[in-house]
DNA sequence: CGGGTGACTTTAC
DNA sequence: CGTAAAGCCACCC
């Protein structure tokens, strides 16, 4: 795989592996690209993505399973209804991520 | 080159 | 429970 790319790519690389019906974290997928202290550019990154490409970030939440990016997209509430119509559950206002935490292979 | 900007995380009050 | 601050670092202007 390109590895040479920037970091946002690499991002939307791995976002684009999330499987259906699953989420993982900020922290996972910097610690995948190797900068597991830097979970933030995970998030600038996809700000950035979002306005360039057309991937699953609702899957991308943080580490509480919050979904802290929702009011990044157009709609606040499109994101956790996208979640819910995969089949992921929520409690309260967050994922189960006891369920539907898949753990970044990159 | 330098400063601003975070969809994070953790600790602290 | 809420706000603050610090550590972190690639991208943008």
């Amino acid at each position: 795989m390109k590895r040479d790319e920037n970091f946002y790519f690499k991002v939307y690389e791995i976002v684009a592996k999330i499987p259906y019906g699953k989420v993982t974290t900020y922290g996972s997928i910097a610690k995948a690209l190797g900068m597991r202290s830097s979970a933030r550019l995970v998030g600038t990154a996809l700000r950035s993505a979002a306005d360039s490409a057309d991937l699953p970030f609702h899957r991308v939440v943080n580490r509480n399973g919050l979904l802290t990016g929702k009011h990044s997209f157009p709609d606040p509430d499109y994101m956790q209804n996208a979640l819910k119509a995969e089949g992921i559950t929520f409690i309260d206002e967050a994922v189960d991520m006891k369920k539907h935490f898949w753990e970044v292979e990159y």
